[in-house]
DNA sequence: TATTGTTATACTCTATAACTATA
DNA sequence: TATAGTTATAGAGTATAACAATA
């Protein structure tokens, strides 16, 4: 009974996660993004890396990244930046084009989720989100640290 | 308040979405599939699906079945069966190796997850279970009206 | 020598369009 | 003609290995 309780909610959390992906996917697919390029752009809001900041951001590999930020770049999205300290060293900021297509799609999203979310009652909303918090903050710190890191879509 | 109480829990519904689909992209990566082979074979487990309903379950073009399925076949995890009474049909079979790795893919997230929810009491737990379900069924219901006039998948 | 990042290469995944073979 | 599936093609995304430039 217990051991069956659990495998449903399992379930049902992995059921909601491809819902949820599902609509950012959606999402970003309206702005002719993919779901890589939408985490390249939500990770740069609100940071400047280096290549290799970014491949551990985005757990890939240095080389994929490069191909990756080529691309952004060839659309518009992003720019490299020369490090004056380091001549190796290149950083990736977001341009006034990617900054409003990655707010647009963050916007619709959570909008969209938002909807989902309509079907509970504003108490039972607040209980799912408390709910939610204390499963991402064991996680976060079961992990190592980043515990207040806002929105980090680098999330694996 | 209240907008951005629903807010954070947006926010933390896709960061927690994050976590739990990385966590079954790791898991099928241990035996060296990708996250649409995983999802080739979990629909498998219980369907026998032509290339076309395969192309409806997973949301892509029968072209990209045709070559997800060439990929998974080479490795001997599925098979192609020709219809008998369409020659123009084939169905798609898991085999028993591709059995045995979906299982043993699936067990270990579930296992995994489980863990990420060990955090939560059991009465809360189940408390996550019901509001999860509640929002899962409607977004089912929902889905199931719109899609009366035509099965097509339209959204990307 | 060690590092930062790019390039060469090979593979998966995806869609569009054209095709084959049935129906 | 219409449908089921494959193939040709092109492009994104990924990793490994080799490389160039800088430290």
């Amino acid at each position: 009974m217990a051991a069956r309780g659990q495998l449903d909610t399992v379930d049902g959390l992995a059921q909601l996660s491809f819902v949820v992906l599902g609509m950012l996917e959606a999402q970003a697919g309206r702005q002719d993004i993919s779901m890589v390029q939408t985490r390249l752009l939500g990770v740069l809001r609100d940071r400047t890396p280096t290549m290799n900041e970014l491949a551990a951001l985005l757990d890939l590999d240095k080389s994929s990244v490069s191909g990756l930020v080529v691309r952004a770049e060839r659309r518009g999205l992003v720019e490299r930046v020369p490090s004056t300290t380091d001549r190796r060293v290149v950083r990736v900021t977001l341009t006034d084009a990617g900054r409003t297509l990655v707010s647009h799609v963050a916007a619709r999203f959570e909008a969209e989720v938002s909807r989902l979310l309509d079907v509970l009652p504003a108490a039972e909303r607040a209980t799912l989100s408390g709910l939610i918090s204390q499963v991402l903050v064991t996680q976060a710190t079961s992990r190592g640290i980043e515990l207040f890191p806002d929105t980090d879509h680098a999330a694996r």
